[in-house]
DNA sequence: GACTTCCATGCAACCGGTTGCATGTCAAGT
DNA sequence: ACTTGACATGCAACCGGTTGCATGGAAGTC
């Protein structure tokens, strides 16, 4: 059976060392206020005892509890753990802790995550955001924010622009001959779909090359795999998809139909998130997630530590991640 | 440009609605104890100021700040984010808030969050913890602690029994007609390493397979990869990688050598998180993550309601999934 | 009508730190 | 020798709640 050891507070060591408390908080936060020798006798006696300063009573008197919040729609999509995961890196190394909301989707959910983290949280980051542009300034009010994939005046955010890595996909495509193409699209009421189809659009009437839309509906292994005989129908030789998952299910619909990429038709993921990790790996719009979690978290520390809030708007351009599942048209 | 307001408190609500700071934190406390009346003045006047109880001060004074913490060695390891789904959707529900921690498999790391989190949070829930046992008892000395995959007496713990789903795994490859295979392990100080060579070496000699194993260091798609000449050597048509990751990096590198899954060589993952997602689908042997997240946070809760320390071992069974990379021995 | 009981509310101490200001000491400046 | 200033330390208020105990008034009892 394990028992709990009770904390040790300030007053104790105070006793101990045979100072005032303040001594003992001094000791910790300025020691330079004190003569060293002071300041090693608190330490002593505080390594005896066991000494942890009480973070929750710190934050109630300094109003900083070295805490910012990370909200995400939906952990389980491979698009946010990198993201996360740089985020806490960049939190790390100032000695943040990070707190983590997944909203499902749901913006209620994440209204009610917002409100709960605020009062423990010296600022939050919000990363694809489902509230609507007014729920978002009110919280702005309330607390440092940063968004990442959503662009609102006033609030400085971080910005993903995959029309840059698409327009790329669309280059290397020609250069490799391919004269009519494939966009698979996906969720209509996306706004990443638009961008990217819209970069596609661009992108190939400047180069002079067909590109039909397939639709597949969801963003999703199956709804690609489905898209496959619309996709061959329209006698392209090269597809882009709107995601690594569609795509994933596009290889493995043309695979059942005996059609081998890339000698016989090419194809390009985005978002990055499965091409190093699979056979044929694909060739994809990088997505940058880590640097967004890496800035927008800087971006937020900054604005605690200089309590001005700047309209910062940084964009991270996305870049072709060329692979196994391109090559030259038949 | 945005103003930020600054906090309520309870003072003002007290003078706004005409009664002591005392009622008002009742009023929001323990309710029963103050006339219906009173009540709905306080509230109504908090409403109007739009105060929200300051969470810090609360925990000051009471010790509980609501928040539990969840420390994983890769949230980027798809095994990961469907666990911390579920740990958060359970925390919810019992308004807690979820404090994530991310070791990069360090345990060094795992231990400078331990530290920082134990002061802030009422309880932590570590998963596949890479700390010695010695360490994970200290800290269970100091705070309620509950372990995923990891099995130390006297200590809750969720364990994932891949066990049993291995054991499907090797009986189906010796229905095959598989005679020698291979399992290419996962980290050395991995408790679930251990599980599943252990199970796989047991069932092996129960039907009269030759196992070698074969170590990809990391749980990685490149550790699998590079471990492929090696595999190849020992002369095996089948077998099972520490997890998904590493199966697909193998995978990788069987293509790279021209040699054919499933009609060559047969290859079985572990953990069930990208099977459905790749092509060929991966055989694989389910996870159960999901529960282990909500068990394990729900556990949690429970320590901290009866301040009791129970030794529970809740095991979860794993279960083989079949799909598309096992076939007949040649 | 006096006495008890009970309930709603207020008072004040407390949680464990931080910090502005006061105090005391000692050395340098004149 | 006396002032001045710098420096180390202590005192006490404060952060924003919670909670045990005291109090006062209304209702209930005889």
């Amino acid at each position: 059976m394990i028992k709990r050891t009770k904390g040790v507070t300030i007053s104790q060591v105070a006793d101990a060392a045979g100072v005032a408390r303040s001594s003992v908080s001094r000791a910790f936060t300025r020691p330079d206020m004190l003569s060293p020798e002071t300041v090693t006798r608190i330490m002593k006696a505080a390594e005896a005892l066991g000494y942890v300063p009480n973070h929750t009573a710190r934050a109630l008197s300094t109003g900083r509890h070295g805490n910012v919040g990370l909200i995400v729609p939906d952990i389980a999509n491979p698009f946010f753990p990198p993201l996360i995961q740089a985020a806490q890196l960049e939190a790390d190394r100032s000695d943040f802790c990070i707190f983590l909301g997944n909203t499902e989707e749901n913006p209620k959910q994440e209204d009610k995550l917002v409100g709960r983290f605020a009062g423990q949280v010296e600022g939050l980051v919000l990363a694809s955001s489902r509230l609507s542009d007014e729920r978002i300034r009110a919280h702005a009010g309330q607390l440092p924010l940063v968004l990442i994939n959503r662009d609102i005046d006033g609030i400085p955010r971080v910005l993903i622009d995959s029309g840059s890595g698409v327009r790329e996909a669309v280059e290397h495509l020609a250069k490799l001959g391919h004269r009519r193409i494939v966009y698979v699209s996906g969720p209509s009421n996306s706004w990443s779909n638009k961008q990217r189809r819209t970069a596609i659009k661009a992108a190939a009437s400047r180069l002079d090359i067909v590109v039909e839309t397939v639709p597949a509906v969801l963003a999703s292994y199956n709804s690609g795999r489905n898209a496959v005989s619309a996709i061959l129908a329209t006698g392209a030789t090269a597809a882009v998809a709107f995601d690594d998952l569609t795509a994933q299910g596009v290889l493995a619909g043309l695979s059942e139909k005996r059609v081998s990429v890339p000698s016989d038709f090419s194809l390009i993921g985005c978002d990055d998130v499965l091409g190093a990790v699979t056979y044929p790996a694909l060739t994809s719009v990088s997505n940058r997630s880590t640097e967004a979690g890496r800035v927008a978290v800087s971006l937020l520390l900054d604005m605690l530590q200089s309590r001005a809030i700047r309209d910062v708007r940084y964009v991270l351009e996305t870049h072709l991640v060329v692979r196994n599942t391109t090559a030259a048209a038949r």
